[in-house]
DNA sequence: ACACATACATACATGCCTGTATGTATGATG
DNA sequence: CATCATACATACAGGCATGTATGTATGTGT
């Protein structure tokens, strides 16, 4: 028996809570948020649906927590990193290499899984996801309206529209290619691509 | 009242059933396969569920019949035609254009929505749509390979590879700009970066 | 025109999953 | 160490969707 560590209810509590978030990230990616059983999201974090629902409200909220938890760790391994890269094109084309290796853990596909599952609902869970992007996007379409000023980008669809597709193509092929050694290079094309770079070679 | 014209049964089932596979075609691609309700797909369609289990044996058989649906419609109108093309870099760039003007049906939208749905799951479906994209994954590698002989496609990563790449970029562009104005021509900037191509600008 | 088959609607039963209420064990406080 | 609070487990109840069984109307063959 591997001794009964005495540990604070808030070291408790949050080990839990970071347990429960992370299967349940897993469970959301690879089920569904209507597939999935609460059931199973406590049992695979070693717990029952009675830690679950102490710690959350019901499936819902565990949903809004699980998107907020993922999208804070992809703030702090994308997002932010990237805003220390002054030219757009490079940051652009960074922030999508950044954001492929950061989908090699399983649970960051949650997002586009939740995505597409809500597209186009009235849901909590979607209005949440769209708060999330439509700022996203919002930063994007700057980036690129200024690189097309200092010239590093070149001219081509409306910003916001291109955006879109970057946001896109980011996406669509690290969720396709699905991991190493091609998931970087290949999203580096894709995003170059869309904004019109030439590829470097 | 619209007289009650009289139709032969072959007729009659073959509209039904072209109805019932439509809004199943929209019914899944908007809730998801888990979360629709087969009510409410009968319902649209303008009938009942007894309709809907007199043709089919079940929601699963529904979903497959969906897929064959779709994918036959796929082949029709991008598919197919994208044969006539010699050139494998044009084929590829034309097939991508064709796809974001097909996806512009709001049916068409229900691959995805189930592959991502059932991704990495055992189930039926999820193999209808494995045994779907294989092939048509295999045929791009192909393309590319061919591509890459006559020098139309510049080297770069492996076929396969550059192959899922090229499919996860249409569709995640496509499903991102969500259609005209700049769907196609954002969709070829995407996949033309992927391949390598230079942009024509 | 009659009996039969089939397209489709309505009514019923079953199972599963969420949510809640209650119980137990472990940590906190005096 | 005794009492309380809290983390978590177990037990119970209700709803909702699938699937099935039955009923009705429309087309079909003789």
């Amino acid at each position: 028996m591997p001794k009964p560590v005495r540990r604070t209810q808030a070291e408790r509590i949050e080990v839990t809570r970071n347990k429960l978030l992370e299967s349940a990230a897993r469970g959301f990616s690879t089920y569904g948020y209507g597939n999935v059983r609460l059931d199973d999201i406590a049992r695979d974090a070693g717990y029952t649906r009675g830690a679950l629902y102490h710690l959350f409200a019901g499936k819902e909220e565990l949903a809004l927590a699980v998107i907020d938890w993922v999208s804070r760790t992809w703030r702090a391994e994308v997002g932010e990193p990237a805003e220390a890269i002054a030219d757009p094109a490079e940051r652009l084309v960074w922030t999508a290499q950044a954001h492929a290796r950061y989908c090699r853990k399983d649970v960051a596909a949650v997002l586009m899984s939740l995505r597409v599952e809500f597209a186009g609902r009235d849901h909590a869970v979607a209005h949440a996801l769209t708060e999330l992007m439509e700022p996203l996007k919002a930063t994007v379409a700057k980036v690129i309206t200024r690189g097309r000023r200092v010239g590093s980008i070149p001219p081509g669809p409306p910003p916001r529209a291109l955006a879109s597709a970057y946001l896109g193509a980011l996406e669509g092929v690290t969720a396709a290619v699905g991991g190493p050694p091609h998931d970087v290079a290949l999203t580096a094309r894709a995003v170059r691509g869309v904004l019109g770079l030439p590829n470097p070679s």
